[in-house]
DNA sequence: CGAGAAATTGAATCAATTCAATTTCGGTGG
DNA sequence: CCACCGAAATTGAATTGATTCAATTTCTCG
């Protein structure tokens, strides 16, 4: 596949320090840079990968979000993570050679493709990228664990605090305004994931406008009172944040 | 550190099959029995590992069961995983080099320990090894993404329903009784990995007695109609299973 | 602009928790 | 070996946070 004169390079990408090339060095980058291949954009309810198919590529988010899930024995959904800019999809299937779970896309968005083969190739010259995509996995387990967390001994107010606070710490990181941000996911989506219903989130969200914690406009959410939201979503007082 | 001639080796465990040794040949199987230390019993309550300390080494359960366990912000305890003999401790850290969770002896067991540095050694020679960490490090992201679904998705008694089956399955794969066996956990324990309180998994055991889907006897558990538990658990009839 | 999807809001319901009171278990020391 | 103590488990009654059901309203995009 030629790279067109247009493509972005993994060196002057703004979310790298989120990505694969993290920690890798200038030889590395370039070998990395190399093998990447920049997708066509996907468009909202595209699926990017499914889960069972072969493993074939990591994709590393380049513009947009993405919501990943697996699926109940009677066929209900179960988003268990939604990704931004930087993040890295379907390295959960890297070994076992099968993708985890299905991502589709929530808007509009591009990602950078990294096929298997090229990235074994690499591993032998490289072994610092394995390494990368790793620590890659045992960030998604820690995030896992934190999330069974969430679900077991958490209110839904925390519930949904603590998603907004996530998310905004997530924008920030990435550079966008950690203060205003539009969710990409329906309400529908969010209450999907945090294991609450529509109705609920749809309370909350204007509950906690009420008490001046955010503003919400359709899907623009403004964060006001951020060590409020924090302090709540932790059941601690607001002084030791 | 010198082995007895009473130590074990991996090439005649009896959990081989669910440990590192899976799929290793014969050189790569001494290797590592080689590099393998056996500790000395724990005892109830004893901590393996402590989350957040520096990685050392990896352990496996060699007899006996433990709990894995985070903490929230505010100090509440979540329990993330039962393990029981076969099964590997600690590679969530691996590649952070700090344990990512609390490990507790629920019972008198033994563990094989796997030197950080003997094991960077090894993979070096023999990089099958390193392989078989990497999936068992994904088959933990989606046993965890499974439990996510779990608690989102299943009522109180389908969790444990869930719980009951996973376990006897768990108990069978090990060559025990999958039929009938010792619950090593309190109900408390239980309950606080399900997200679940103590009173409610105690209404649940009596009720599922009464139904004849299972005999308790403290903690001796008889498994009477495992097909009609799997079917509840999942929401299914039970002539789909 | 119009139709279907998404979101909001209210009222009624319910699954699981909380609170409270015993009972049973398991380990320890006399 | 048994008595005793604290921990674990059980059971009942009352409460409640979140869901379900239902009815609109508001978006979104073809």
């Amino acid at each position: 596949m030629k790279k067109t004169e247009l493509s972005i390079h993994c060196q002057s990408c703004s979310f790298s320090h989120l990505c694969l090339p993290v920690s890798l060095n200038q030889d590395e980058l370039d070998s990395l840079d190399n093998i990447i291949e920049r997708k066509t954009p996907l468009h909202k309810h595209d699926i990017l990968v499914n889960k069972g198919d072969k493993f074939r590529s990591l994709f590393a988010v380049r513009s947009g979000s993405f919501k990943s899930a697996i699926h109940t024995e009677d066929g209900q959904e179960q988003i268990v993570s939604f990704h931004l800019p930087g993040d890295l999809i379907g390295f959960d299937g890297l070994y076992s050679k099968r993708y985890g779970s299905t991502t589709t896309a929530l808007e509009t968005g591009m990602v950078c493709e990294l096929p298997y083969e090229n990235l074994e190739e690499m591993s032998a010259l490289y072994p610092n990228v394995k390494q990368q995509i790793m620590i890659h996995m045992s960030g998604e387990i820690q995030q896992d664990q934190e999330m069974i967390m969430l679900l077991n001994k958490r209110t839904a107010e925390q519930k949904l605090l603590h998603f907004l606070s996530f998310l905004a710490q997530r924008f920030g990181e990435r550079g966008f305004s950690k203060k205003e941000f539009n969710l990409s996911m329906t309400r529908n989506e969010i209450g999907n994931y945090l294991g609450l219903t529509v109705e609920t989130i749809s309370r909350l969200l204007t509950r906690f406008q009420k008490e001046n914690l955010i503003k919400v406009d359709g899907k623009l959410i403004t964060i006001i009172e951020s060590n409020k939201i924090v302090a709540k979503a932790n059941n601690l007082e607001e002084s030791l944040i």
